[in-house]
DNA sequence: AATTAATTTCAGTCTTTACAGAAAATACAG
DNA sequence: CTGTATTTTCTGTAAAGACTGAAATTAATT
């Protein structure tokens, strides 16, 4: 029985995450079963979450689901009670981290992959226009680019990540032959 | 009546990029219509769309608005034909940075305002628990991090950016004190 | 200005997705 | 091993979103 709930900011900031979910593609009842872990400090049972939400058991149980394949959110045990109980990853940074790497697995390889057979099929291939086949290799490498990319960059240890946001475009100055 | 759509792996890519759109929040009518023009080397009208897409025209009309409103796909006059025609951008970063741009300011600006606004609001507010006072204003300040990184990063030139890319994390060599 | 072409808006239909409640399965305790 | 607590799966319903076709509007041509 969170008294979080009492709060109307909290009630506030709830709602305006479901909203930002519809619009990033994620269900409005999971990001908002996400906003309320955020925010609370201690780990929440499914009970709990259908109350605070108002939601049906079952929904609650696919979104702790969903919630935990993006690893955002993971399963712990309390102390002398059966049920699971649920707290969400609380650092900001390693949070977008986790869902940049989920949703890069789940859609973007599998489209680097199709473009790269794409590709490959229309090399050489005088029946299909040259400005086709470039644009379909362009899109290719791009992405494929990008994701490398956000690949190695993932592996560099959070504090100098920020201090690498802090400097902004202020890093362009130790490129090589860059006077900006 | 292009003879783009006889080519399979041009329906296809637009098939493809139809579903894509979807699980990042886009109509797939309107994905599509992108994947056709991005592909298309010269303007296509409505009427064209349609025919390609089998889809109606008004359904045309408001995806061509859409793709517009993100400055992804302009309008153009073709001598000798009243009718309004559409090409897409063709420069792949370029139409990254105008989308990131554009959601940016329909979904990240309007949520640091709300979030600046709660966070003020609960500034002092002994009622309320620390840590979610706390959370708040952090889940404020990143978002206000991370895009004000965006908008600064945005303002390089695009060689530029291509570079720092290509660098991936060998760039952590330049920060002062990091030997990673 | 009248006619025709082209585009947009609107109201209803269809499709998809989200959700609830019941039933089934699983895990735990005695 | 039996009964109970807990979670998950499944099926039907409700809500949301996408799409069409018709009507209205706007723009262009003569």
């Amino acid at each position: 029985m969170s008294k979080l709930l009492d709060i109307p900011e909290v009630r506030s900031f709830i709602l305006h995450w479901g909203e930002m979910g519809t619009e990033w593609g994620v269900n409005r009842s999971v990001a908002q079963m996400h906003a309320l872990l955020y925010l609370s400090d201690r780990p929440l049972h499914a009970e709990e979450i259908c109350e605070a939400l108002g939601l049906a058991r079952s929904n609650v149980s696919n979104g702790l689901k969903e919630l935990q394949s993006y690893s955002i959110v993971r399963r712990v045990h309390v102390e002398g009670d059966r049920r699971d109980h649920f707290v969400a990853e609380t650092d900001l940074w390693e949070m977008l981290m986790r869902i940049a790497a989920e949703r890069k697995k789940r859609e973007l390889d599998p489209t680097i992959q199709f473009l790269g057979e794409l590709a490959e099929s229309l090399d050489g291939r005088d029946d299909v226009p040259l400005h086709v086949r470039d644009r379909i290799g362009r899109m290719h490498s791009f992405i494929d680019t990008l994701t490398g990319w956000y690949a190695d960059i993932r592996g560099l240890p959070k504090p100098t990540l920020v201090r690498l946001m802090k400097l902004g475009r202020g890093i362009a100055r130790f490129l090589p032959g860059s006077g900006t």
